[in-house]
DNA sequence: GTGAAAGCGCTAACAG
DNA sequence: CTGTTAGCGCTTTCAC
């Protein structure tokens, strides 16, 4: 077991003290007059043995861990990690870290895991947040702390946000099914009150409304397991022989919609129109494609971390920012009205 | 802003010394006599005011930080996002975090991780070893670091190692293809020396030898960007004309060569059969279906957990663990030898 | 039974 | 220009 360098050891080595060392690199030589001569010379032995500085003990003197935490649904959830993975490429070359935590959207758990972050010293935190969790968000807000909220937003809540457009993503995505002639459309998402799942709704239901078609929305509890999410969706649409197309909230949603559409025998495009919020699943391989509202993912990504990092990086308070980003609608087949040709790829 | 309450405060609010604090936090009350009526009453204030310890703090002092740096090669590919789920869920439950670091593969970035776990105190890694990283992770082992490996065997590197049965999982993906009566069986890999790669190549090749067909090889770099692997895909299909079936070693390349099998104008199972190994990518709905080599991502991330938490929690130093998992393959449409009829759903 | 004090590895006043 | 020193918040030895 080799033992691990500590400043205190080329100090020795060096024949100096530990604060010139500390200086040199902190690149405060120059503000305390470190002649060019000595600094090259600790930066080469530095260099040389490999040394790297405990960011541990860094970060218990300074206050500052140079980490950033990141709270997600469900890191194994292609949106978030898609996200996740930009953050932490982009936090990285600023010489940031990233820990993450998944929240299953769970209000307990996510403020477990804000004071574990909490603890960990980290600098920022960039939040999806589930519902319950305003008021500790506030006081991170309140103790100082850059916030970045995405995916969802927490009206009321004061801080910087990247959110996308919802509603109008989903009012495009159904207009669309209106412009296709289908006549009775209807909606399967999440049974939740979060701000984007309601903007969904709402974007949906303008489009029903201003097209003069009924409207009929079917909610599904968010931890039901896979299997029941089926039969859910399954005895809906068996309930409701007229629907002819189906606007799903959420992809996951879709993969079960897909399923239970099997299950009653009937063919997707042929017998019924479906169409997906959030694009993440090679939907275009399926059979047939499916149309989706694409959520620019690399975008939501790069901003959240611009944003984060300028907090980190200046310490002149700006106005906090509020970006929403739009969503692109991709038609594929899985909305041709009419019944469909053979289509194997 | 609300100061956070420290250990110290604690003390003088209770008329106390830090260490009782701590030793009572700590379960140490009774080897050090502290009496329970003491002892509960610090218990009691501590959860009404909330205090939680600063991590940063005992991990100076203590030397452990209770959190796992995991290595992965890309946190969105589903493969290790789903296993990175896993593994952050029951290290939680017994109190560890987990940092992850994507490595995209590259010697570079793995070390530069490698060292930033470090130099954060991790108490275990768990790695997706890229090549050129064997001589770093044998430092980490001889330093005395709990190391799991996973997803691809370092032969000659000396640690717990969770993998899977690359060889036969091939093996049997092939042979299935035999079995359906194609006769030209092309496989498309990455042109890489990982051992995981290799093996599912001597899996092709076994099959093949043993049937008597011809065999060959695509190999692909790894960090082409979509389009040009498509094209790569494409020409080696044109080019081979012979061809009716491919072996695909990774969902990456598949999704490509299913691109790749359009632009040519063919239809998969109808023109040309595929299969593929690790199944994550919701292949059965896919037109057609894709047969797959599914992986027991739960399996991996419970067994990655499983070892490290015993390495973690136990000082006595258990022979190294190699365990290797059975793959499941499955059939599905796209592997008919015979013209499909049109399939829809 | 309890508390003072040293120390984990580093930073940053401050003194010289 | 350089070094001494006092913390950061916690753990743990050892003396009372």
């Amino acid at each position: 077991m080799m033992k691990k360098l500590v400043i205190k050891d080329i100090a020795e080595q060096l024949q100096v003290s530990k604060s010139t060392i500390s200086f040199v690199l902190n690149g405060k030589a120059r503000q305390h007059g470190i002649s060019i001569k000595l600094e090259n010379k600790i930066l080469k032995y530095v260099e040389k043995v490999g040394y790297q500085p405990s960011r541990i003990a860094v970060g218990l003197s300074t206050g500052k861990s140079k980490t950033i935490g990141m709270l997600v649904e469900d890191i194994s959830d292609p949106f978030f990690s898609s996200i996740a993975r930009v953050v932490e490429r982009s936090a990285l070359s600023s010489g940031y870290r990233v820990i993450y935590g998944s929240t299953e959207n769970d209000t307990v758990q996510a403020i477990d895991l804000l004071q574990a972050f909490r603890n960990h010293n980290v600098d920022g935190y960039i939040i999806a947040p589930p519902p319950g969790t305003e008021n500790y968000i506030r006081e991170l807000v309140a103790d100082g702390f850059p916030v970045v909220v995405f995916d969802r937003d927490v009206p009321g809540l004061d801080c910087d946000k990247v959110l996308i457009d919802n509603f109008n993503g989903a009012l495009q995505a159904v207009e669309h099914l209106v412009d296709r002639q289908f006549k009775n459309i209807a909606m399967v998402t999440l049974l939740s009150k979060q701000n984007q799942m309601e903007e969904r709704a709402n974007g949906y239901l303008k489009a029903l409304n201003d097209s003069g078609l009924v409207q009929r929305i079917k909610q599904i509890p968010y931890d039901l397991e896979k299997s029941k999410c089926v039969e859910q969706i399954r005895r809906f649409l068996a309930g409701q022989k007229a629907i002819d197309a189906v606007f799903f909230s959420t992809n996951y949603l879709a993969l079960g919609g897909i399923e239970a559409i099997r299950q009653l025998g009937l063919q997707v495009a042929r017998d019924i129109g479906i169409v997906v919020f959030d694009d993440n699943t090679n939907f275009e391989l399926f059979s047939p494609p499916i149309s989706a509202v694409a959520q620019p993912v690399k975008q939501i990504g790069e901003q959240v971390t611009e944003i984060m990092l300028s907090r980190l990086q200046s310490n002149t308070p700006a106005a906090f920012q509020r970006i929403v980003l739009k969503t692109n609608f991709i038609a594929r087949e899985s909305t041709l009205s009419q019944p469909l040709k053979a289509n194997v790829f």
